[in-house]
DNA sequence: CGACTTGTTGATGTACATCAAGGTACGTGG
DNA sequence: CCACGTACCTTGATGTACATCAACAAGTCG
């Protein structure tokens, strides 16, 4: 995360926020980047293993990755995890709080993290005086509904082969759109926990699963490093797998 | 529905929109009400079973539930289907068309339906002109997130016994929050393939899980008829039951 | 150096899917 | 009226994909 070192203290003004020059996201006008500027309070530097949020909890901030990579959970009264999706840089995490009075989930920082904190009273300045900026909250929303809809689909009705092949690509092809892959490597913050947590399945099936494809060579994973090694292998063993990109989020 | 057979030919005016005196929802001020006039451009009267959007084309509408079931859902290449969510009265459908280019799910009518039809077009001009409309798209799609994330808990982590009894309890409370419901009673208007769909399992597991519930005679269930004998019991079942209730929704 | 964390593998059990058959209700045409 | 098909529900037999339990390997860290 360079973002990380490279802010060793201040913070980001949004002039120069990383974003603005990465393709992934769209140009902002002169007059939303001054409200953007006025709207953002400060940053948070979450080390890993914090929690962001949490479930049934109130939050007055609302929060865009700047850097790192975080998750979004619910558990029940036992234990049991659900992991529902991954945040990573450019994504927005706790709409929930302004909208409802508690969050209907918890997160948790998976790396050192750099979040931009909204302090949510402002929101409503954001919706009569930035439609544009509205729309793109409303678009972060229809992304994050769409990629739950996958999920949703993989856990209820893919086998667990398809499940970890849709997910990997999933996670890769999101990494690689903001640059974060190096080829076809990336590294992956996360243990095996968290993928049978996102799965749906238990930590030894998990692995089990892992390492059919990392055995028939499809992918590599050692260590936290990542390797797509036959792409469209594990696309037909997705399933299907569905690309889109277009450009277009909130700051 | 009552709703179909008041209006059996033109369409509701939405200053006489049944929803104004359904305590579910909220008012409208004069200026809303007249945009949301000018905004709906007719009705769509679909037969149960009507196709209302499906995955991967594009739709010019969005819509609105007047009156009627419908259900969101995605397949796989080789048939397996998974419904992702119920629309009932109230909700909305078509967000993504207006923010993606295609949509990423399919919906279908589960009933004959009434739905009012809104040209995405004009979407903007609510953005522009009616801010407290725009954050009623945002509460709806927030809405529709954390619905989403309860069933990829649901699905991911409990039981086919705590699945069958979460998904039970929240169709029954999000109906009765409408007025749908007569005491403990409801009409459901789907067959078990649906909710073995919901739950990501097969017809047959679905069906006992189901006659578990009715032989323990926690709920009762014949020929569509519904009736939640013992919430309380129910509820123990599904793990934990977070009930809220906030009037804010679009229309 | 142990203590702990993460990954890996095997043995066993079970919750689920699949296959197959029959049951009831309802429609249709004769 | 009956014979027939069709749609949905129900139940039993069998198979399998998964979970759980248990142990160990390898790395990391005080």
């Amino acid at each position: 995360m360079t973002v990380l070192e490279s802010v060793p203290g201040r913070t980001v003004p949004c002039e120069r926020c990383p974003f603005r020059t990465n393709a992934a996201f769209r140009d902002f006008s002169p007059p939303e980047l001054e409200f953007i500027s006025a709207f953002k309070s400060g940053e948070l530097n979450a080390e890993a293993g914090t929690t962001l949020f949490l479930e049934d909890t109130n939050s007055p901030h609302l929060y865009t990755v700047l850097a790192g990579w975080a998750f979004r959970y619910k558990m029940l009264p036992d234990g049991r995890r659900q992991i529902l999706n991954f945040a990573l840089p450019g994504d927005f995490l706790g709409l929930q709080t302004s909208v409802f009075e508690r969050m209907g989930h918890s997160a948790e920082a998976l790396t050192d993290m750099v979040l931009c904190i909204f302090p949510r009273e402002k929101l409503w300045e954001l919706f009569s005086n930035h439609p544009s900026l509205a729309f793109d909250l409303t678009w972060l929303a229809a992304r994050e509904e769409r990629i739950l809809d996958e999920h949703l689909l993989s856990v209820g009705r893919r086998s667990a082969l398809e499940r970890m092949a849709y997910l990997l690509l999933h996670l890769f092809r999101r990494a690689g759109d903001l640059g974060l892959t190096d080829g076809d490597s990336l590294e992956f913050p996360f243990f095996q926990q968290h993928l049978a947590d996102m799965l749906g399945m238990s930590l030894v099936h998990a692995n089990n699963t892992l390492r059919r494809l990392t055995s028939a060579k499809v992918v590599y994973w050692k260590k936290k490093m990542f390797r797509l090694r036959d792409r469209d292998r594990l696309a037909e063993i997705a399933g299907y797998y569905f690309a889109e990109r277009r450009p277009r989020p909130f700051i």
